[in-house]
DNA sequence: TTAACATATGGAGTGCACTCCAAGTCAAGA
DNA sequence: TCTTGACTTGGAGTGCACTCCATATGTTAA
C-alpha cells in the first residue's frame, strides 16, 4: 500500500504517517526500489494499533518504548506487559475523571434545561 | 482564602491558578486592599468546576466562552446549555475511543500472560 | 523597623504532538 | 521524452496548556 491509501484507510495525515515511523512509534516501514513507503499487512496493524492508542491519549513516549521492545523478540514480553499494564491503570484513571465530569455535565445541562422553562437559575450552585 | 490554600486544597499550582483568572478561565478573584486575591466561597467553586473539566480534557477555550456567558446573567442561560451539550457530545465519543483502547489493551495484556507461561507469543496478531 | 517570606505582574520558556515547508526525487500518462 | 503529480528528507513552525522567571510590592514575626 501507498502512503496515500494508508493515509485514507486509517484517517492519519502522511505527514503523521512519516512522523510516527520517524520517531520510532512504528517499525520501518518496507520501501520501493525508489525508496517510497510500501505499506505491508504488519505495518498496518502497526498504524492502526498507534491509532487506536493515540486516540485514547497513550503517550507518544510509551507507544515508542513498546514498539522497540516488540522489535526486540520474545524476551521481552514481561517487559511489553507491564508498559501495557501500567498504561491500562493510567487510561482506567482518565476515565473516571472523565466519568465524573460527565456527572457534573449531566447535572448543569439538567439544572439549565429547568432554567430555561421557570426562566431563572437562581438556585444555581456554581460548583454543582 | 489565600492562593496558597486554594493551592494547596485543589492541588493546582499558584501559576495555573493565575492563568485561569488572566486568560477568563474563572472570574476576576476578590481582592485584600494590598492587593492580593482573596478567594471566595463562589471563586473556589469556580476552581473546583475548572480542575474537573480540565481534568477530563475539556477545551480551555470552551470554559472560557462558559465562563464568560456565565458572566452575562440569565439571558445567556440557553447559550451555556448548548455548550455544555457540546463538549458532552465530545465528552462521550473520547470515552468511547478509551473504552475501545481498553478493551485492545485488556486483550494484549492477556495474550502477554499466556505468553509468559508458554514462552512464545508466535500466535500474537499486531492489530488484535 | 526590619528581615524574611508570600504574592503581584508581564513576559519568556517548556513539553507534547503534530503540521508545514523547501528542495529534490520518483512514477505514470500524453 | 516531457510534464504533472506523488513522494522523499531534514528541519522549521504551530497550537495548546501550562510553567518559570525577574522584579517589585505586600505581610508578618521578632
Amino acid at each position: 500500500m501507498t502512503i496515500t491509501e494508508v493515509s485514507k484507510k486509517y484517517d492519519i495525515s502522511q505527514d503523521t504517517l512519516r512522523y510516527y515511523e520517524r520517531i520510532g512509534l512504528i517499525p520501518a516501514v518496507n520501501r520501493t526500489k525508489g525508496g517510497m513507503r510500501d505499506y505491508s499487512e504488519e505495518s498496518c496493524g502497526w498504524i492502526e494499533l498507534a491509532k487506536c492508542m493515540r486516540s485514547a491519549g497513550i503517550p507518544i513516549e510509551a507507544l515508542i518504548e513498546y514498539c522497540a521492545l516488540a522489535q526486540q523478540g520474545d524476551q521481552t514480553i514481561t517487559a511489553r506487559k507491564e508498559l501495557l499494564v501500567e498504561e491500562r491503570t493510567k487510561l482506567l484513571e482518565k476515565m473516571e475523571d472523565m466519568k465524573k465530569t460527565l456527572d457534573k455535565l449531566n447535572y448543569k445541562i439538567d439544572i439549565y434545561e429547568k432554567a430555561e422553562v421557570s426562566g431563572v437559575l437562581s438556585w444555581e450552585k456554581p460548583n454543582a
